[in-house]
RNA sequence: GGCCCGUUGGUCAAGCGGUUAAGACAUCGCCCUUUCACGGCGGGAACAUGGGUUCGAGUCCCAUACGGGUCACCA
């Protein structure tokens, strides 16, 4: 009977119960087996891989089998919350191809199992808490910060765990008449959980979809349910609230395996079945011989922001992200090129347990294959939209046609050329196209005077046709390179230097450094297609006249 | 420190009691070639350690070691 006063004292009858709550968030009418999973992120302004990460995850196991995937936000935290970081998070991960079926929405929200932020969702954990305490599994607490250190103090000299449990947890058995009075007083409050007397030397087990059953000590801890401004924690919450959005499969990272015995009790507690608990592995990254979680603070690569920055395709993040996320996707991948990854058969099952380390260069790598994949003007199109986000003017100025002819060099045949990776590697490797960018990087070969290179230009822009097909502007090359003393072939040249000033590569260097100031490029003939005729001869003649040639 | 999770080449990984222990990335060598790239061929490189169980163990069990996570009115 106390703990009814107390609880209404603690919750003023006005909203709905437990029960009328069952009601509102009736069981979903999906069929059988359809998973309903969701993404609760906390709105700090900070997104990062592991979002996308769990998001992939959650949002294939809900869309491949006929399920739904929702946005939860987690703002119990007012003091981390940034503003504006909803909008960018599901931005974000649009972005990235993830798309929600319900929950919060960059206007609003939609679904019936709403609010979907959790501020706004008080009335339901207080229902919870009404209910926990009116049967006494709840209680308020009103340790200030200085007690609870004190706590903790003594339990480091006394060398017990930490924590507020069992003895330690003072307020726990707090004479109900000392708590109506404390309250009346208006003393601030947590409400604790009363974790079950038997729970030291109990276990729960629980069966993971990633790591399988598990057995672990049941929790002890009288942890919060509620926060003293009446919000709840995530382990309340995410009880409440996975439970009335009948979400059936939980997805998030390893970090949150200590707190399993938590939720457990809680979902006991109320007598709701547990979600399906799919455990990932944690994201690591290498550092000093060790392997560590990436941190927000000193990992770059963990922003996704990142990633938006440098240009990756965010169909490359995703088959990467894929890739560690389930163990086979690299091989269906390598069988069914060009197949969009959703005919990939996604399961929890290969979903593997430990830990992968970040890997840059497999990003790379596959990115390659997704640039090498895209038609032209794709390609064109995603630099463009990088190069307004990030305000690359040289870019930006270039017609489209320019850049899906960039594109397509080498693109085009069987086997395609694999030299884009990301949007800044992309711009700095075809930026001599671009005449505002252009300019003279390497010397010319070491055997090659300054005159000479002006007189080839000279006689290769006297014969040059534009109009020639690759064939025929090869051969006239060869005719050039032959008629000024090179050898037509460099094994010619290898065999007998001494007939030769070299050999038709040294002539190509020449041309490649006029036209791409580099020594390295893609073929000649297709720059020159991509440039067109009047740039082609504007870059040579400019060429010839650095080193000094006639006019 | 307590508790938990993990451990196959440098990295990601397949393997689910009997395999010459896949594959991919990276790396190295050779070939192709007007440069680069692409491509082709090939090389080096792994079951953390110790005990069991078993005719037989990377695969099952137990220890140890190592790595990671977690012990907030953060999620």
């Amino acid at each position: 009977m106390e703990q009814a006063e107390l609880a209404a004292l603690l919750f003023p009858k006005t909203g709905k119960t437990l029960a009328d709550y069952e009601t509102v968030y009736p069981p979903r009418r999906l069929p059988p087996g359809a998973p309903v999973t969701r993404l609760a992120p906390s709105p700090t302004g900070f997104i990062h891989l592991g979002n996308v990460y769990g998001a992939l995850a959650s949002e294939r196991l809900a869309h491949q089998n006929g399920g739904l995937f929702l946005l939860r936000i987690e703002d119990t935290d007012e003091k981390r919350e940034k503003p504006g970081a909803v909008e960018a998070l599901i931005e974000a991960l649009a972005y990235f191809g993830l798309r929600f079926d319900e929950g919060a929405a960059a206007a609003g929200e939609r679904g019936a199992y709403g609010p979907y932020r959790q501020r706004e969702r008080v009335g339901l954990y207080h229902a919870a808490a009404r209910a926990l305490t009116e049967r006494g599994l709840a209680y308020p607490c009103f340790c200030s910060e200085e007690e609870l250190q004190e706590i903790r103090a003594a339990q480091a000299a006394a060398g017990a765990n930490f924590g507020y449990y069992g003895a330690w947890a003072k307020y726990r058995d707090l004479p109900p008449a000392e708590a109506r009075r404390r309250l009346e007083r208006g003393e601030p409050f947590v409400l604790r959980w009363r974790a079950p007397e038997a729970a030291a030397a109990a276990t729960v087990t629980v069966t993971d979809a990633v790591r399988g059953a598990l057995v672990l000590p049941a929790n002890e801890q009288d942890i919060v349910l509620l926060k003293s401004n009446g919000v709840p924690t995530y382990h309340f919450a995410h009880v409440v609230d996975d439970h009335f959005m009948r979400v059936t499969h939980a997805v998030r990272g390893e970090e949150w395996l200590p707190s399993l015995p938590v939720h457990a009790q809680l979902f006991a507690a109320l007598a709701w079945e547990p979600p399906v608990y799919c455990h990932t592995p944690l994201l690591l990254k290498m550092e000093g011989g060790g392997k560590r979680k990436l941190s927000k603070r000193k990992d770059p690569e963990l922003a996704l922001d990142f990633y938006r920055r440098e240009g990756y395709h965010p169909l490359a993040v995703r088959e990467y992200l894929m890739t560690i996320l389930n163990s086979g996707y690299e091989e269906w991948r390598l069988a069914h090129p060009g197949t969009d990854m959703e005919e990939f058969s996604f399961s929890l099952a290969k979903i593997g347990a430990s830990g992968a380390l970040f890997d840059l260069q497999k990003l790379n790598d596959i990115s390659k294959n997704v640039f090498a994949a895209l038609a032209p003007e794709e390609t064109a199109d995603f630099l463009r939209q990088w190069a307004e986000a990030m305000s690359v003017s040289a870019l930006l100025k270039a017609p489209r046609e320019y850049l899906t002819a960039i594109a397509a060099i080498g693109r085009r045949e069987a086997n395609p050329r694999k030299d884009f990776i990301y949007g800044a590697q992309i711009f700095s490797f075809i930026s001599f196209f671009f005449d505002e960018c252009f300019q003279a990087e390497d010397p010319l070969p070491d055997n090659m005077t300054g005159a000479e290179a002006g007189r080839i230009l000279t006689e290769y822009l006297a014969a040059y046709d534009h109009a020639a097909g690759k064939d025929g502007w090869f051969a006239a090359l060869k005719r050039l390179a032959v008629a000024g003393g090179y050898a037509e072939k460099p094994k010619d040249y290898k065999k007998q230097p001494e007939l030769y000033k070299g050999h038709i590569g040294d002539v190509s260097a020449v041309i490649r450094l006029a036209l791409s100031g580099r020594k390295n490029s893609p073929d000649l003939w297709e720059i020159q297609q991509a440039m067109g005729e009047q740039r082609v001869r504007g870059r040579l003649a400019a060429a010839r006249q650095r080193y000094g040639g006639p006019g």
